[in-house]
DNA sequence: CGCCGCATGTTGACGGCATAAACATCCAGC
DNA sequence: GCTGGATGTTTATGCCGTCAACATGCGGCG
């Protein structure tokens, strides 16, 4: 059974919280944004229906500590791909991420965001990751276009907006790499 | 009482399909997305909890069916917006009729669209926005650039992601007439 | 003019959900 | 070894979406 040394093991399951947020992030990334229910969560993760308001007040909150979650997650995803490439790697790494997972930049950009001010963290987590984009060519217009460009080709691709047949050419063709204006 | 002549007055109600549109409205535009309830819809609309059954299929549809009526309004403004001016005031018009209504716009590009082959309606009324708005400009990458630009700075403002003090300044600034290859 | 069918709306019911309160359990430190 | 507070469970409440059975009333047919 391998109990993993006497390092820090909560009290009765392994580590609720965690096991909680990933059963949401699966079921988030499944069902689309709102398919979220606490109880199937709780479920999946074998535990009583009311065993989260242990360590989340309320099912926003849980979304909100997710999409912390994922605001890191993607910071780093985009501070890998900006170190050994431009603005451009950056912004087509920005779409794919998106592309790859709906479900977690749905939750990112849904609407959390607009009431963060509920939930710190959230703010901050999201705060540190746009102040990372906004300074990346230091916080000129140019920059604010750049991003503008890049998040709107995303949720317009997210949304089937585009007829374009093949996506990855139409990101490797629009979002290029020299001071594109865009 | 003034009974409107003998025209296309329905049985019962006065018209509940659109009354109900109306109330749902109000209750996405105020509380957000998932905000509402059909149950709650229908007390405002003054009916009883399982009426809206006769006019949609199911909460989904409703939703749907004022998301096409979101996007012919949408539409129009933005025609009126471009006749008398270019492509920079049709943009401006874009930002700020997403900011006036941001449940609105929310409910428009909030992942109904992604599964919308359930929704032939809205299906087909984003298509007829998405190509007018694609063939203001020919359908060159630049008016798609254009359209991205646009859209993705709709959504940080929405987002509160832009630490921005003067919204509107900002909109004028970034959102310019000439080809801005944005 | 009267009746009847169908579109419209209502009532009642079911299972699922978020959430709260009271209770049980179990590790940590004294 | 005992106890306290953190963690999880049970039970309950009220709202929700949706279904099935029923009521109602307008428009068209006789």
């Amino acid at each position: 059974m391998l109990t993993l040394s006497t390092s820090n093991r909560p009290y009765h399951h392994g580590d609720l919280r965690a096991a909680l947020l990933d059963a949401a992030d699966a079921l988030v990334e499944k069902g689309g944004d709102g398919a979220l229910s606490l109880r199937e969560a709780a479920r999946a993760a074998g535990v009583s229906a009311t065993a989260a308001y242990r360590h989340f007040a309320d099912k926003e909150a849980l979304l909100a500590a997710l999409a912390v979650r994922h605001f890191r997650d993607f910071g780093a995803a985009l501070a890998d791909a900006g170190a050994q490439g431009g603005l451009g790697a950056r912004g087509r790494a920005y779409v794919r991420f998106a592309l790859a997972r709906p479900g977690r930049f749905r939750l990112m950009f849904g609407g959390l965001l607009a009431r963060a001010e509920a939930h710190p963290e959230l703010r901050a987590a999201s705060r540190a990751t746009f102040d990372a984009l906004s300074g990346v060519a230091g916080s000129e217009d140019g920059a604010l276009r750049a991003w503008a460009f890049v998040h709107g080709l995303t949720h317009l691709l997210l949304d089937g907006a585009l007829h374009e047949a093949d996506t990855e050419a139409l990101i490797a063709r629009l979002v290029i790499d020299p001071p594109a204006r865009a």
